[in-house]
DNA sequence: GATTAGCACTCTCTCAACGGGAGTGCTAAC
DNA sequence: GTTAGCACTCCCGTTGAGAGAGTGCTAATC
């Protein structure tokens, strides 16, 4: 079953072709096992039920599809969903009608990482119709853009970070002696020009040689740096969970399963190293998957951003028996969207 | 049924009490209603099973419980659970070893508001062991203390807004001309201590009678403390679905059910009105919730924050038949932590 | 030679029947 | 007032029959 992993090579007929179509449609559709006569009710093939079955057979022998019991219907094989992505899909691209709603309704959005995050897993979500998962982008390395520290009681400020890639956090601080908002300020304004540009290490070697409250407004701005360095836990957004507690694989326990995937980032680190750079959407289904755990399911992922600079990932996660059609077409322009979002961002 | 809202008056006999009790504890540990004959096994009351029979048939005179079918073993009604809460259960405290601990993790998180809200949310989803849902805390109106701006790009700045109440928004600006840090820095530094202290209405009265830059920033920073304002739809968590999905009573469809009440603000509106600001908490069993689509349910609810000054709402949802005492417990220590911080906070 | 009609067969799924188990109320004895 | 005993009720898991859908095979047809 390893060697399942590379594409399929069988040359199949074109009428085989169109049936394992059918096959794939119908089942991602019903759920239920797909017959001849069904089949032929169904749709308008020109052949009748016992050709059908032949070529059933004969798509069985190549592994596209698999009886579930004996005399049950046809189910496709993992072998078979990958054959249809590759060659009967078509290429996938969201009805140019969504794209223009989604992309207006993240103009909607107040305009904040944070948000946009959240708010591409809600949509990917949707659009897709399965559980969806979105990271925040991470930069290879945080540089400080700017800082400001903001009086709030004698001996609480907020500091708050923003880096050259316009990511802002906000940090209490506790000042070690009472400063107001004016000695505060020009704190700020002696040492911003001082770092910019510069990543929490290369400030690190520069505390020394400060004042007392130079040196402690420094040590806080490389711990806020580092944090946005790596990717966030928190950072992490899924959605849509709703959308598979409707599905039968899914009754009850299970559900509880895909949740643990999602949340103790098991998805995310078996998926992560399988993820090339290839800018275009990656699929995994069923066998296919990097990860034991995913094996029941079918992982489309892509990554976002600018190369070498900012880069997230999002997917969705979904049974095999999913629309791999409405799933990479979705994963596909979220990514795109995402990627220009964070294009308008970065370029200064 | 109407009248059922109204706290019980019937007078019981200590043995009722203790029988009562422990058909509510047994129900909510198995989920199965409770016979006389597993009562004797499982506990050591003092009595034979028959004895105790004619003590619940008395109970089910008064209401407390209730059979399903004939001959099936009782289980408390709205009102049985009402009782037990009210004269059963104790005064429910959170352990101190779990009080410690769940501060303790609180001092781990980033003091940021947005985390301090979702990190509620999924801590008192664990402790309680069930749905948990926790909104931002809202301003009586919000007030500014100070702004920044940052210039990102030549035409595009981050606007900083932090209120009175140390709440914090961020907002990308495009600016009508081009403008470099320091002609913002100036504008900030103008307009600032002309409008620190004011509402959003108030500042809206003052924009005419100044320059372009000043007037385009100044209607921003009204609408930025306009949605600081009312409570926002995004800082509403919730957290702990999986802790149902296991529940029998939560067979597939229903947990979508639920999930629908949470995002669609249905329990929040709901519950809102019903909510008087005595400040322990309120908890609402079947019949007695504020609406009919919670019928089925058990709600845990309190305002936390400081009175007249910041209020947000945090509580629990969970199958009539959950643990009261835990869910109790868990939503006041929540509160009353929750309250802690926001005096942190505010306390100026 | 490919296609199709017909047929016997297999397997799942639904539904009704059934018996064990748990619980009840009642009566009579303690 | 409490309890043992008993007849009765109802749920629930199991079983078995029948309907429905699907299959492979063979023989006839285009």
């Amino acid at each position: 079953m390893a060697e399942m992993t590379s594409m399929p090579r069988e040359r199949i007929t074109a009428r085989q072709q169109s049936i394992l179509k059918l096959i794939v449609q119908e089942y991602v559709a019903s759920g239920r096992p797909v017959g001849s006569k069904t089949l032929t009710e169904r749709y308008n093939v020109g052949v009748s039920p016992a050709t059908i079955r032949n070529e059933m057979a004969e798509l069985e022998l190549l592994g596209f599809v698999q009886q579930l019991h004996t005399s049950g219907g046809r189910v496709p094989t993992d072998h078979g969903y990958r054959y249809f992505v590759h060659h009967l899909m078509g290429s996938p691209e969201l009805p140019s009608g969504d794209q223009i709603m989604i992309r207006h309704q993240f103009r909607q959005v107040e305009v904040q990482l944070d948000q946009w995050v959240e708010f591409a897993a809600s949509v990917l979500a949707e659009t897709a119709g399965t559980v969806s998962i979105v990271t925040a982008p991470r930069t290879v390395v945080a540089r400080l853009r700017h800082f400001e520290l903001i009086s709030l009681q004698p001996q609480l400020a907020l500091l708050i970070l923003v880096t050259q890639e316009s990511a802002v956090r906000q940090m209490m601080l506790h000042l070690p002696t009472v400063h107001d908002q004016v000695q505060l300020s020009r704190v700020a304004d002696t040492l911003v020009p001082r770092i910019r540009g510069l990543s929490s290490d290369e400030i690190a070697e520069r505390i020394p040689g400060t004042s007392e409250v130079m040196a402690w407004v420094l040590e806080h701005v490389v711990t806020g740096l580092r944090g946005l360095d790596s990717v966030d836990r928190t950072q992490v957004r899924h959605s849509g969970i709703e959308n598979i507690l409707g599905e039968p694989e899914f009754a009850g326990a299970d559900a509880q399963y895909v949740l643990e995937l999602l949340r103790g980032g098991t998805l995310l680190s078996a998926v992560l190293p399988a993820l090339t750079s290839g800018d275009d959407v990656q699929v995994f289904i069923g066998d296919e998957n990097p990860a034991d755990a995913l094996r029941r399911f079918g992982v489309v992922m892509a990554s976002y951003g600018i190369d070498g600079e900012v880069t997230g990932i999002l997917g969705v996660l979904g049974p095999t028996r999913m629309s791999y059609w409405r799933s990479i077409s979705s994963v596909r322009y979220m990514a795109r969207l995402m990627s220009d979002l964070m294009e308008d961002l970065y370029s200064a």
